[in-house]
DNA sequence: GTGAAACGCGAGCGATCTCTCGTGTTTGCC
DNA sequence: GGCAAACACGAGAGATCGCTCGCGTTTCAC
């Protein structure tokens, strides 16, 4: 053991650039392969078959399947982290809590519509153990940034009761997300609708007596009645 | 073919008493594996060693491991009938919406706690083709009732509207009861209130004026700022 | 040019899982 | 008591999947 120069890595691999373009191909091949058949359905050979590898290239980049899985959600993840801090850091303590969620919502299912794996991964059912905990640190990360968000509209609230709030927003988020990946067109635009509504009627009480805004004001600006159809220039 | 009597089923299987007890057995072994393992990683030679029989004696009850998973989503289903009729049938024009939300998340909550089972089944990852139809059954059967409640509350509404609201009060439930069943005692509680405050904040624009409350005044009923810990007398 | 290392292949090993089969035991009915 | 059918067993057939291994090809530093 310690004749080895590097003590816990051992990465002594040097990768062409060929090797490189390989486990892009590879990555991509197995988001397409999660997407359609879910992680543990999804074979290691179906994944090089796709990528249109043999088995034992893939096994030349990946120790084994779980570190596919991992590798492309690290991936995912610094690609979120990118999207999140846009939608999440600037708290903007003067706007109106409905364009806030409105446009944190929008992001989200933006970057969802654009990474489709991420779904799949996280409502991924039996995830063994190691992604659990990939997953698990990505999503103590969301929660971190909602939390922020929350304790920055709600200044006097213990900490337990935010963290609560920003677990119950997540929630009901990728509840929403369900619902708006399963539907298409002017639908889909009217649950995306559906989750900000969800989002600001909660928050609203909590966020209480704000800068400039009344509470019966504003509840009643946020969409009256059932939704109709989609609001005008969402996403157009 | 047209030799057989039975057209199509075919259960000239006659059950003893002593194969009744075993279908019980198993389908009850079933269900603690599903909860433990999930759906796919369940072996049915662990269904068979926790029910304490052989593998060749299960596959005399059940065809298949699908017939498993359909036979106990069956009886779940019925067993939900009942609850949710209790809980949903009476859709009580007076009460206010704050009592019905609640009274009807409670028994959901409790159902789901007395059946783990089915939360496994639901959010159960890639079932293969048979069981998502009967469980899209049990679903539809409890969209329909989330719409005919809707509907005696917001008459003036288009049916494609509350079919979405009734999806939208669906997701949220499913999103809170993940939150519900990963916590224990009095933050199980704070959950369960969250998943009510979610639900009755939501709908209540859309009730709109109703017998006897004010829109602000039930507003401010609903658990000012953010829940502080559990409501008295809940479960206890 | 040459040698070492990265890349690439695909048959197949070992493990696992669903489901079957031959055989023996128990139950219900006459 | 006797017989047919239901019940019970457990080894293993058949299939699949994760992953390996031996060998050939390409790339790159020198």
């Amino acid at each position: 053991m310690p004749d080895n120069p590097q003590t816990q890595k051992e990465q002594p691999r040097r990768r062409q650039a060929r090797g490189e373009r390989r486990i892009a191909q590879l990555l991509e091949a197995a988001a397409q392969v999660f997407c359609t058949t879910g992680y543990t359905a999804a074979s290691t050979n179906a994944i090089a078959r796709e990528a249109g590898v043999s088995p034992g290239t893939l096994y030349q980049f990946f120790p084994n399947k779980e570190a596919i899985a991992i590798e492309l959600g690290d991936r995912l993840m610094h690609e979120m982290r990118d999207a999140y801090g846009e939608a999440l850091a600037p708290v903007d303590p003067a706007t109106p809590l409905e364009e806030a969620v409105g446009a944190a919502v929008d992001r989200f299912i933006a970057f969802n519509t654009d990474h489709p794996v991420f779904f799949a991964l996280m409502h991924g059912p039996d995830m063994p153990g190691g992604i659990t905990d990939a997953h698990d640190q990505l999503h103590t990360s969301l929660i971190g940034r909602v939390e922020g968000l929350l304790a920055s509209l709600v200044p006097d609230a213990s900490p337990a009761d935010v963290t609560r709030t920003a677990h119950v927003c997540l929630g009901i988020y990728k509840a929403g997300l369900e619902l708006v990946l399963t539907h298409e067109g002017p639908e889909r635009a009217a649950y995306v609708q559906e989750i900000k509504n969800v989002l600001t009627r909660y928050l609203e009480p909590l966020v209480g007596d704000r800068i400039g805004q009344g509470r019966a004001g504003s509840a009643a600006r946020v969409t009256p009645g059932i939704t109709r159809t989609a609001p005008p220039g969402t996403s157009a």
